[in-house]
DNA sequence: GACGATACGGAACGGTGGCCCCGTTTAGCA
DNA sequence: TGCTAAACGGGGCCACCGTTCCGTATCGTC
């Protein structure tokens, strides 16, 4: 691969972590091509589409959590385990607008983070600590909705209030009230 | 008003309330226009723009909501007032796709339906059944997002686990477990 | 039945955004 | 330094959508 076209791969998958980082996968594809100083055209060099572009971007951040949530998956504490990762979840949420598009857009990188947060999730459930009856996708839907509102409302106060009715929320074991067991 | 003037008019908000409900604000407006059997011209006359159909289209709606809000207002249980106000809106957005673009957009019923809102959730978090620190924005910011992922799921338990997940987060009042005040 | 005002409808406009083409530039090698 | 393949970039195509324009049809009255 020849040096200029080396630099301009990184140039634009700079750019667009940043934009999209920003701007969620909303954000056109020619403000990513002008952020990386080249043109549209050269976008379309090195991927195929917008969608690939994005699937390389979140593909490298999502590795990282997918790696935390497995080495969570050991833990002693099941509940603390699931809590702490969903915490991580929203601060990631919090300061970059994309993680919210990446919940739910398929590709592997997602299909392991879902794989391995299932994980986590079960053991939670397995050892009382996360109601029951609530799966997998139905925690991505609502993170979705969830993160995508924190983003926007860029107010820290808010996304931590929102993130605290999650968690209480999936703790909550029963239709209500402290007398559940 | 000429009879076939008003005839297209009621056409024309039949076919959008149909349209909205399918597919929410992002619905075209020549498919609302092509639904209700007249040009894009047509809805032009009798509306000024694509919003102000949309307003009257939920106007009508929302000011239902509004009625039942207030009617709870005065109920000796705040808590099951608030909570039951808030199973009814979830049904809604279940049903129907622009409850959840209706929860922002800008307009006087919207603003009534804040006020409304505003009024069962104070009384609740006073009655302790609601946790503090929980602002009207903040709930209507995070509908917006949920009711959109319900409506979109398709699937009704879903749906409802969802919204039990939100319900039972507002209830809570401590940071965690049984032992809370 | 004819006429004027009103309403109709769909073609056309302007803007946006994803994606592609192709004339031009440049890297890398001999 | 000269040459060729690779890469560049931005103008342009296409599809979509809100909105407007205007020639035509229709209503309701005289």
């Amino acid at each position: 691969m020849r040096a200029d076209a080396r630099r301009n791969r990184d140039r634009i998958l700079v750019a667009a972590r940043e934009a999209f980082a920003g701007a969620g996968l909303a954000v056109p594809l020619d403000e990513i091509a002008a952020r990386a100083g080249v043109g549209p055209g050269t976008v379309y060099r090195h991927f195929p589409t917008k969608e690939a572009l994005f699937q390389a971007v979140i593909t490298e951040r999502v590795a990282g959590l997918v790696a935390e949530a497995r080495r969570r998956a050991t833990d002693d504490d099941a509940g603390e385990a699931f809590f702490g990762f969903l915490a991580l979840l929203g601060a990631e949420g919090a300061a970059k607008r994309d993680t919210s598009d990446a919940m739910t857009v398929p590709g592997p990188i997602i299909a392991e983070l879902h794989e391995a947060v299932g994980v986590l999730l079960t053991r939670a459930q397995d050892a009382g600590a996360v109601r029951p009856r609530v799966t997998t996708e139905d925690l991505f839907a609502f993170l979705k909705s969830l993160l995508a509102t924190v983003h926007d409302a860029g107010d820290q106060d808010r996304g931590e209030r929102l993130l605290a009715i999650l968690a209480d929320g999936l703790r909550a074991t029963g239709p209500r009230g402290p007398a559940a067991a």
